[in-house]
DNA sequence: GTGGTGTAG
DNA sequence: GGTTCTACACCAC
């Protein structure tokens, strides 16, 4: 997230810095730990998990044999022979277990900040002065740290910063505990006074371990940091501005004159990043809600053409909409990016356009998701046309689609399904035999270091042993394992992968959603989408289930439109529909006539062509076109036809409702 | 509100 | 360094 560091940003809540005790937690390769919690086989064993050809993470026993995250499947089966992949791209276990986590934190600790799905941080300083306040007089003596200090650095009760982060620490081991017992999840934290400080500790001790910092060796960890890029709150981009001035470790950035670094980066970027480099970080926890905004997408070598592109939003707009209902949020916004290919075979930076919903569809996001299909699916169509003239040849390597502005329904119990769903009686994953599954995520042991011992080492039933000092733990369910009966209700590896190991979705989709706009590429050959506006929309066998949020009446079919898909139901009701006629050349009606005569003479003579072609088809019902004898006139596709481009100023150009077309009926 | 950019895991 | 699939914040407009 950007502003997780970002210093001074948005009024702290808390007391000023240095008194604060903020914890960073992480779970240990979560993706892979919530695959073993699916499937318990898997335990043991390496795994991977895998988006596209990639490993983007992998458990422990991977990593013992050279796997690293975000290795290509290549390389990593190469390393790893035996490496077990499963597939990663549905995120969807794993948001709903990452929520489930920030709500079991939430429960004893308020201030909890998400930051991706397998981190968060928490503001505990209000429990630990709860702690302090009950320490008996002079209990300071035996407050002993949990885990490991960072540097072995002794801790010295006599100074209060240093008994709240003792307590800190206690108070993590016990909800780190408490979300292995609940959960089975191992995670690994750290404990300091800042943000910044907790998240690079964290990961001084992993997996399933945690680590303290006391405020003297803040110095020593930042300076372990090494290259400049390893400071939180600096990505690619600020390192290289910054490597590009010689600073390339965190000295140089401390040493290197403020002046001259406000003169390279911008005085905000400059003293924003000092700030990281000394350390100081003065962002508050901010307790992060449901999301802001639901996108799903999708990345490929190729697609090029108006049908490819409707087939893959078909394949991502059924289950962003599920994730909506399930939401239980209005999205007020919808914004459609891509990535092109340049010429260089790089992928260019992203673009987006976006729009608002019409609001005669916002209703439809809580009651019938299903007919959101066609009237979003039609509006993507539009963005994309408003990035790239998709008359020309086009090459995309991803597609993203993002609702974004969300409210909470008029009607609706409230947005908090998204937390609604981690909760409930019992836990959607869970873990059997914990004992054996603690193999993975052992590790180098905790026991040294004045750590306690690695709990989930212990035999199974036994207590951690309490130390002078400790304060009573949280009331924590399941802290003797989950009752077989839970365990029974987790669905089994078959249930999630659809017996082939590889993930399936999930989350079944509703029936009138699984495939909405009969856009596989098995039921909708190329020629189906080129055809006259929406009127024959029901010809598409798979259509079936699916409403249309309008059809326009056929009357309404116009040149323009001569070879638009379903989805391009661009509402002509207020065009003519009689041609013009304008320097001798009869031109269709929408068409802009000094645009028109703009262009070179046999693009005008092709486009008239088409245009007749298309008139003459108008009233007759549409035929698929006879593989190979399609005419040149018709390709590719309709959508893509020039005449799109030659609207009259006003129609289809400009942002907004309006402006798509899409405005209130 | 929109679109680009940067950051994060 | 960029691959993946997100999510968020900032800022100029």
């Amino acid at each position: 997230m950007g502003a997780a560091f970002a210093v001074g940003g948005g009024g702290s809540r808390r007391p000023p810095a240095g008194s604060s005790v903020i914890a960073h937690l992480d779970l240990d390769c979560f993706y892979a730990q919530v695959e073993m919690l699916r499937a318990p086989e898997l335990r043991g064993k390496a795994l991977g998990v895998k988006q596209k050809s990639l490993v983007v993470t992998c458990n422990y026993e991977a990593r013992r044999h050279g796997v690293k995250k975000l290795m290509s499947l290549k390389e990593a089966v190469e390393k790893c022979p035996h490496l077990v992949l499963v597939n990663g791209e549905d995120l969807t276990p794993y948001r709903e277990m990452s929520y489930k986590v920030t709500e079991l934190l939430r429960e004893h600790c308020p201030l909890v900040e998400r930051l991706g799905l397998d981190e968060n941080f928490l503001d505990i300083t209000d429990v630990v002065e709860q702690r302090v306040g009950r320490l008996q007089p002079g209990g300071w003596a035996g407050i002993r740290v949990s885990g490991h200090v960072y540097k072995d650095q002794a801790i010295n009760v006599q100074d209060p910063t240093h008994r709240k982060l003792a307590i800190g620490s206690q108070v993590m081991e016990e909800l780190r505990e408490c979300l292995y017992s609940t959960l089975g999840l191992s995670s690994s934290a750290g404990v300091a006074t800042t943000k910044l400080l907790a998240k690079v500790v964290s990961g001084t001790f992993k997996p399933n371990q945690q680590t303290l910092l006391l405020p003297h060796s803040t110095q020593e960890l930042l300076r372990s940091l090494g290259p400049i890029r390893k400071v939180p709150g600096i990505g690619s981009r600020t390192a290289e501005r910054l490597e590009a001035l010689g600073v390339k470790t965190v000295v140089d950035l401390q040493r290197f004159p403020s002046a001259a670094l406000e003169k390279e980066l911008g005085i905000a970027l400059a003293q924003r990043i000092r700030k990281l480099g000394s350390g100081q970080d003065e962002a508050p926890v901010t307790p992060s809600g449901p999301p802001q905004s639901i996108s799903d997408e999708d990345s490929f070598r190729k697609c090029s053409s108006e049908a490819e592109v409707q087939e893959k939003l078909g394949m991502l707009l059924p289950s962003l909409l599920e994730r909506i209902r399930q939401d239980g949020r209005q999205p007020r916004t919808i914004r459609l990016s891509i990535r092109r290919l340049s010429s260089s075979g790089k992928g260019f930076p992203r673009e987006c356009r976006q729009c608002p919903i019409p609001p005669h569809l916002l209703p439809k996001f809580g009651t019938d998701p299903g007919s959101l299909l066609s009237p979003l699916g039609s509006i993507l169509m539009k963005l994309l046309r408003k990035m790239i003239p998709t008359a020309l040849p086009f090459h995309l390597t991803l597609l993203s689609v993002c609702f974004s502005n969300l409210r909470a329904l008029p009607t609706a119990k409230g947005s908090i399904g998204f937390y609604l769903q981690g909760k409930g009686p019992a836990p959607a994953a869970g873990q059997g035999g914990r004992g054996k599954e603690a193999a993975d995520f052992q590790g180098k042991g905790s026991a040294s270091c004045g750590g306690i011992p690695n709990r989930r080492k212990l035999p199974e039933g036994e207590e951690s042993p309490r130390r002078d000092g400790d304060i009573p733990s949280f009331p924590c369910i399941a802290q003797e394992g989950l009752p077989e009966a839970l365990e029974q209700e987790l669905p089994s590896r078959a249930e999630f992968h659809g017996g082939n190991g590889l993930a399936q979705p999930s989350v079944p989709l509703p029936k009138e959603i699984e495939n909405p706009m009969g856009l596989s590429s098995a039921a909708h050959p190329a020629g189906c989408s080129n055809r006259v506006g929406a009127t024959q929309a029901s010809e598409c066998p798979s259509r079936t289930g699916v409403r249309m949020e309008k059809e326009p009446p056929e009357a309404e079919i116009i040149p323009t439109r001569i070879c638009a898909s379903r989805w391009d139901t661009e509402a002509p009701a207020t065009a003519s529909v009689e041609p013009t006629c304008s320097k001798g050349v009869v031109i269709p009606p929408d068409v802009d006539p000094e645009t028109f005569h703009e262009l070179p003479a046999d693009v005008q003579l092709e486009l008239l062509a088409q245009w007749k072609s298309g008139s003459q088809q108008r009233d007759k019902p549409w035929r698929k076109p006879k593989a190979g004898k399609r005419r040149r006139l018709e390709a590719p596709c309709g959508s893509n036809s020039l005449w799109r481009y030659l609207k009259p100023r006003g129609e289809g150009v400009g942002r907004g409702d309006a402006a798509l077309g899409m405005g209130p009926e």
